[in-house]
Parts: structure tokens; sequence; C-alpha cells
DNA sequence: CTCTGCAATTGAATCGTGTCAATTCTTTGG
DNA sequence: CCAAAGAATTGACACGATTCAATTGCAGAG
């Protein structure tokens, strides 16, 4: 069996509010029974039971991350920059994969409920869900990651994304495309419908034509299957956005396998300026978003709402997304 | 504040330890205290303490994953087996990330203990650490994952690495190449020890000569750097094999930087098989896992070892890796 | 030498549930 | 109608850390 609170303060000749007090305050205690329950701790390999811990308190260290997908290196950065700001505060950090499945989003929330998290960092697979105002009711604080809230009443960390479309077709009509494909995924995931709205706005602006191309989930082999449709449009686009990057490894594959040569054929353009980019077949031209630091901010916000809750003021930070030029975007010829 | 199981008792007439057994043990509470207790549960709203209920039975329904890189797509495609594997059978996982450091993986296990975490399933950043018996004192139990195990103890989920190793040289071999360089993390790092081992056995054989690049993390950027390394070679290798994918991509980089032409100039092949592979510049050779599969394996072993813990017979799986020829390796002109 | 005030330390009570020996209630066979 | 067995229920204690009112120790002032 491993120790506990009683036997250190046994071993130490000390008493169990003491030792408690070296652990939560140690500002109360004496220099030289902090050193002495220090060692005592050490030689006994003591680590404090968080369940007794949570019951008196009535609260955990814990906080859920659910995120759409982590195969997705955007999101494993994201996840990174959650994990070291937890850490630093002394939390631990579960995290959850929903696949863009609304069903799996709620299941796990179920699970985090259960698991009596602190507070739960999501990026939400459909633009309406009440599950959220459930989990608030019980004290849990929520926070949505990588999506801009419309009411006031909670805290997100987002990257501009009406803005990053904007600035995709900006850069794309300023390079003298005129017909642009579009693809990406349903418009029921928040950061597609403001991409797609920041895409026809520029559209419109820039008078060029957009061919959306849907598909279910925005990974690699989606992107592939993709370009049977884009082949089969009536007018073969001159460029090619795509919802994230590794659709659009998927959509560069199947172009080269299809014959097409990129940027001379078709100019492609990426999402997320993941860190494979410039290893692609051809370096990929991308919007970039602060990833790592998406995920320390919002933990830290998440963070600090659960332990001020009552003078916290909820905040809706947004970051601007950038544009990362390399080879596979070029003049239309 | 929320009902307490005392406050139902109070209401239902009832003692607490009642309402405790229509909880855990309806069969032994008589029907109709068993229905008014329920009703009396349902109008209150009460939901059991998680807290007191795991400090009481000493048993969360959580394991610990630590990964040396989440980063890494292998490594995220063994977590999402691990999680669906977890998640059927109710448990949730809390990842962690070592990052390859043995004091950022300590610090993460004490997190787990504080959690009271079931089990834990872990990628030793370093061959020798007695920590783990300390978690098994404490009734944690212990799965090496990704890495065998030396002692029969514990179970271990792994690849054959050093099978690995040498298939890789057999590949080159067989395409003529006879000076190779072998660009890997530390010998410490269990994985890499064994498939050095695979590669200098091999090598005897088949008469080829290898030159060891080191570096000390094994991610893309790294490869760019060893890139300069190789070139300062007295003799030019003919083929590079990598210890891992990531590491191929920034030697990939840093070769076609160099104005070398692959694989008419030099064969790449990498190590682990991840998707990115045929998006690469050069679609990359390499030598495959069953990531998924490993983590499901794991999860599945860890699990039903922490619930049969008596009658548990520790188990060392190991699953065999697989040559992918793509581009990048071609024979030696 | 005593008194005061402050710092350090103590340990019993507490959080909400599970357990189990003891107690009360119910049933049944004679 | 009684005794004994079996079923149902009770309630004190345990789990392990935190809290806080009470106590002890100590230095400095008078």
């Amino acid at each position: 069996m491993s120790a506990n609170l009683r036997d250190v303060a046994r071993q130490a000749g000390v008493s169990v509010g003491t030792v408690s007090n070296v652990l939560n305050r140690p500002d109360v205690v004496s220099p030289k029974t902090l050193e002495r329950v220090q060692k005592t701790i050490a030689d006994l390999g003591f680590v404090p039971n968080g369940f007794a811990r949570q019951l008196r308190s009535g609260y955990s260290r814990t906080i859920g991350l659910v995120v759409t997908d982590v195969a997705n290196p955007f999101f494993t950065e994201v996840a990174r920059g959650v994990e070291d700001a937890a850490s630093k505060r002394d939390y631990a950090v579960f995290l959850c994969n929903s696949d863009e499945s609304l069903e799996k989003e709620n299941k796990y929330l179920s699970v985090l409920i259960q698991q009596q998290v602190r507070g739960v960092l999501i990026t939400p697979s459909d633009s309406k869900s009440h599950q959220y105002e459930n989990l608030r009711e019980r004290g849990i604080s929520v926070a949505l990651l990588d999506t801009e809230t419309k009411n006031s009443s909670q805290c997100s960390v987002s990257v501009d994304d009406v803005r990053g479309g904007e600035i995709a077709i900006e850069h794309l009509a300023s390079l003298g495309h005129k017909e642009i494909a579009w693809v990406t995924g349903p418009d029921t995931i928040p950061q597609v419908a403001d991409r797609t709205a920041g895409v026809m706005r520029a559209a419109k602006i820039a008078k060029v034509e957009i061919s959306t191309v849907r598909v279910a989930l925005m990974n690699s082999a989606q992107g592939t299957d993709a370009v049977k449709k884009i082949l089969a449009l009536k007018k073969m686009p001159s460029a090619i956005f795509c919802g994230n990057d590794l659709l659009a490894f998927g959509v560069m594959r199947g172009l080269l396998d299809a014959g097409k040569k990129i940027p001379e054929d078709v100019s492609l353009l990426g999402y997320d300026d993941i860190a494979f980019g410039n290893s692609a077949a051809v370096s990929l031209s991308s919007i970039s978003q602060p990833a790592y630091q998406l995920g320390v901010t919002a933990a830290e916000l998440l963070i600090s709402e659960c332990e001020d809750s009552e003078d916290h003021a909820h905040q809706q930070i947004k970051f601007q997304p950038q544009l990362v030029v390399r080879a596979s975007t070029t003049k239309k010829k």
C-alpha cells in the first residue's frame, strides 16, 4: 500500500495538519519543518490522493479537451499548447476525439461529466448544441476553442475564419485566377461556414467564380476523392482552395495522379499551415494559424474562469490568420 | 447545493445504507422500498458524487497514456486506437506527452498517480527507469507500449524493431547500396537501440558499411540539420535510412535544398509509414507498423489486467513490421 | 519575572459514499 | 401461536485529505 498523509506525519514527527500545510500553503510553515517534511515526502514517495482532495474541496484538477480530429496536426499542436499550459497549473487533461460526429461528442461530454472535470475546452462539431448549458448547470466551465461564440456568456478563443477565407481568395485573385474551386466539409462545422462566408464575400468583390465541392470529412482520403468531382466540373478551375491542409494533400495527390501539374496547370492553396506542408510533393501555400498559441490561451482562460468563477469576465479572443506563400500557388498563365 | 445520499435517505425515510444498496445492489432491497427510494432519487435529481465513490472504492475508470511525441502521426494513430478501445469499456484516457524527456515523463507519472488512474500505458523515453515499480506498488497496472520488456512481470505490446532494422538494410542492400547512413536519435530510446541492432546485424551479413548520424530529437527540423553532417562524411553514402518518417522528411528537404536528387543521387528510407508518406516531395519508402492496432491491443490488455489482476497472465505481444516500397528508394546506379 | 502578541503547530471534525456486523422485521413449519 | 430461519434494514466506521478553532512556543516590552 502506498503512503498517506498520516504516514508522512508520523514519520516526520508532525501532525497531519502541518503536512497538509506544507503541500498547500508552504508559507505558513517554518523553514526547518518545511524542509524536514518535504524530505519525508520524497523518502516515502508520497503523492496526495486526488479523490480525497477533491472530495473535500469539491473540485477536481482536470479539464477535458474535445477536438474534431486528433489525427490532424493542427489539433495536435493545439493540444500540446493546452497540455503545456494546464500542466503548468497542475491540471491534467482528458483528450477526446469527436471525429466531427455530434453523437461521439455527446458521449464524451457524458464521460467528462462522470469524471467530474472542472472545465471543458471544446471545438464544436456542430454549430448548435445545447449540451453545453447542461455542463454549466453542473458547475463545469466551458470555453469554445477555434470557434467564435455569438453570445457573450462564455469564453472563446478563435482565429478569424471569415478573414482567412477572404485572404485566400484575395491571394488567388491577385494571381489572376477567375475560376476557383472551394473544397471543404459540411457547413454545419462552424469554421467551415465562416471560411465559406469569407470566400464568398471576397469572391464577389474580386469578381471571381467559386465552385464549391463538398466532402463529408476533412481528411486526405476524401481530398483525393474530391478530385474526381473537380475534374468533372463543366469548366476546370485554375485554382483550388481547400478547407484544410489534409484535404489539400489529398487533392494534390489526386491531381498529380491525374497528370496535372501544380502550380503550372492549377494552383493549390491549403489552410492551417501544418508542419508537413513544406515537405509535400509540391510545397504547399497555406493560411497559417497560431495553433500552439491558441491552445495555451484557451487553457489559461478556462482555468482562470474555473478558479475565479465569481469575478471572471468572459472574453472572446480572436487571432488573425496569415498567408504563407510557397510553391503551390502561382500566376495564372 | 446538490443533494447527497443523506438527503435522499431522510426524504425517503430510510437509512443511508439502504440508499447505497438501491444504487449498488438493488437485488437485496425489497421491491417497494426500492421503488420509493428510486422515486426520491429522481425527485431530488440526486447524482452520486464520483469523488466520494472513488475514494471509498479506491478505483477509478481512467487510464494514462504517455507517449514520447504527440506531434508524431504514428503516435496519434496509436492514441486513437487506445482511445477507441478504452471508450468501448467506459474508460477515459489522460494523454501525456513526455517529449522524450525523463523529467517530463516522471512529472506526468506523478500527476497520473494523483489522479489515481487504474493503469498506465507508456512508451518509455529511457530504457531503464524504476518509476514503474513504484506505480505497481500503488496498485496501478503498467503496460509497455511500442517497447518490448525483458522481464515477464509486465505486459508489453511492441513491434519487432530489430527485425525492422534488418528489413530496411536488407532492402537497401538488395538494391546494391554498400554505403548507408543511419540517421537516428539517441540509443537510450529502446526502439532506436533495437533498430540499430537490426541495422548492424543485417549490415554485417550483407557486408554493408554503416555511418551513424545521431540527432537529439527525432523530428523533421533535426532531420534537416542532419543533412549537413551527412554531406560532411568522408564518403557520401548512396542510401540513407532514417529512424522515423519525420526525420526522413527533414532529411529529404535538406537533400533537395542541397541539390541532391532522390532517389537518383541517393535513396531514402523512413520508418513508421505515416499517412503523409505518399504525399511527400518524393513518395517515401518506409517500414510500416500497425499503429492503430498496437493501440487497441495495448489498451485491451491493460484494462483486462486492471480488472482481473488476480488471474491475469502477463503477455508480451509482438507485431511484425513490413516494408513499403515507394519512390524514394531505387537501385544504385 | 510576567504579560502580550504573533507565529507555528495541533488534531478533531468534515466532505459523501461503501461496507458489514448487528438489529429488526417477515415468513413459515410444526 | 411460537420458534427459528431468512430477508430487509440500520448506522457506525472507513477512505484520505483539508480546514480551522484551539493550543503551544517564543521573543520582546514593561
